[in-house]
RNA sequence: CGAGACGUGGCUCAGCUUGGUAGAGCGCUUGGUUCGGGACCAAGAGGUCGCAGGUUCGAAUCCUGUCGUCUCGACCA
């Protein structure tokens, strides 16, 4: 089992040296995305688009198995529509692209290019239902959306980004709130057990919830450089939209009752926070679950031995290929060294190596990306080896992200202790709060850092404001983010 | 959107201070030798110096504007 550290890729700057220069570095260097002529626009290269291709297959699984079903709404939307609820206008007007002129006349009503869909939902929705056979209504969209954004980070933030967006009206309260909750589970499940990524589950404060929402769900994210991400959020609506839109169904006593609507969704950032948690200094690391090649299969030894090697490598990549597992051979004219380096850097989460020794003794060799553990199998067994280490590999990426995520929850009860913790150890702190927005004001101004969320089982509870040292009301967790 | 830094072959960068018409390493192409952790030899290709103006006999170099990227800040699902 070998499993020295061996010299680190020097094209990548380390994370310990500049955590965002290492980011920037390894999706360049993995070949994910390019930079677009337009500001804050990324194209998804195809690497990076099947990462997001294999997250819409196990997400849209999910959804259709919890009742839900896809459709497709316009990518415009007129401008009173936004008008018709305000918080909601409030939170995205700063962010709207619009189109305001076409074929070269000025449009008699500007149209905005979605931010989320809403409105634009809310209003047919008003149409579609009548009655409560109606309901409950559960429809999901994939879809582009567009926040013209002061900031931009590839994957993390950007104009233009590609999500799902799922958009439910049920009766009653009871019944949009299990939805909004239940949802929140699909996402912890798909973080978790596709994308290795642990997660916090728990309620956004008022002050971080989305416009126009009663309440917001999270599931947050530590990034190894202890900054959170949103992996995914759900939201109980209310009646506010229903309201806003009109959307009225007949109940079974005969009376005109608003629906309760709920909206939730993920997007392509979590490409961004796969990479950030996954990865190390010699590259990406890809959750086997979504890695657009779970095996690199790369024959070793000189030209004369080379003929036999690459046969052998073709049938065993036959069966694997046979067996479900996305398998490529890297047969380019390189030297091996290379590749291993190549396909490091790409995260490819299984190396197959195949060579004269291991063709006189029917073996082959697997490497794990995550541990750099070499095994030595029999090549009959490859397929069942290959799908165990896998397996493993998924294993060892969440238990790993899981052990870092817990040592960086710190429990604080002063606002010093909480500057101290970020300038010191990083990542979250968890802390109680009295409930008031100006207590969450103050920590953001002296510390950068806001609440993430309430969490629904926090490691401990605190009984008193980390702020203001008031009795407090939640115990929760809070960190810098991007 | 504010402050600062940076834009030169595909990549990383030198050249700019003191203007004279562009270089290196890596990568790429071809041929050959190699192959169990980034192989080697030889011969090649490749850049209107981000873009637009201006100064000048002459601009990668000086000036102005603009666009883009990065860092920090303001804003924000």
């Amino acid at each position: 089992m070998s499993n020295e550290k061996q010299a680190v890729n020097k094209e990548i700057t380390p994370q310990a040296e500049d955590f965002s220069k290492w980011y920037l570095d390894v999706i360049k260097k993995a070949d994910l995305m390019s930079y677009s002529p337009v500001r804050g626009c990324i194209v998804f290269k195809p690497d990076g688009y099947e990462i997001w291709e294999n997250c819409q297959r196990e997400l849209d699984r999910r959804f259709k198995d919890t009742g839900h079903r896809n459709a497709y709404f316009p990518l415009f939307i007129p401008e009173s529509f936004f008008q018709k609820e305000k918080e909601h206008v409030e939170g995205f007007n700063p962010e709207l692209p619009w189109v305001t002129e076409a074929g070269g006349e000025k449009l008699e009503e500007r149209l905005a290019i979605r931010p989320t869909s809403e409105t634009m939902i809310g209003h047919m929705y008003a149409e579609w239902i009548n009655s409560y056979r109606d309901l409950p209504l559960l429809i999901n969209q994939w879809a582009n959306v567009v926040r013209w954004e002061k900031r931009t980070l590839p994957f993390l933030r950007t104009s233009e980004f590609l999500w799902q967006e799922g958009h439910t009206a049920h009766e009653d309260e009871a019944d949009a709130r299990r939805e909004t909750l239940q949802m929140l589970d699909v996402y912890t499940d798909f973080v978790e057990n596709v994308l290795a990524i642990p997660v916090i589950k728990g309620q956004k404060t008022p002050s971080e919830k989305f416009a126009g929402a009663v309440d917001t769900y999270s599931v947050e994210a530590m990034m190894k450089d202890g900054k959170a991400v949103q992996a995914g959020t759900s939201h109980y609506l209310g009646t506010n939209f229903a309201v806003a839109f009109d959307i009225k169904y007949l109940s079974r006593e005969n009376t005109h009752e608003y629906v309760h609507t709920t909206s939730w969704g993920v997007s392509t950032r979590l490409i961004g926070a796969l990479i950030m948690v996954h990865g190390d200094d010699r590259g990406l690391v890809m959750p086997p679950k979504v890695a657009p090649t779970q095996v690199i299969m790369i024959p070793i030894g000189p030209p004369k031995s080379r003929e036999q090697v690459t046969a052998r490598i073709d049938e065993l990549f036959a069966e694997l290929k046979a067996a479900g597992v996305r398998v490529r051979v890297d047969d380019r004219d390189q030297s091996p060294g290379w590749k291993f380096n190549e396909h490091e850097m790409r995260g490819v989460p299984i190396r197959v190596e195949l060579g004269p020794r291991d063709m006189e003794a029917g073996q082959v060799v697997l490497v794990s990306r995550v541990s750099g553990e070499k095994r030595v199998v029999a090549q009959a067994d490859i397929v069942s080896e290959v799908q165990r280490l896998l397996d493993e590999i998924h294993r060892d990426m969440f238990e790993k992200a899981k052990t870092f995520l817990h040592e960086h929850i710190t429990p604080v009860d002063t606002l010093e202790e909480f500057k101290n913790l970020l300038e010191d150890k990083g990542g979250f702190g968890l802390a109680g709060w009295c409930g008031s927005a100006s207590c969450e004001e103050h920590v953001k101004e002296q510390t950068k850092a806001t609440s993430r969320n309430i969490p629904f089982e926090p490691a401990v509870h605190k009984e008193s404001c980390f702020v203001c040292g008031e009795q407090a009301k939640h115990t929760v967790v809070w960190g810098r983010s991007y």
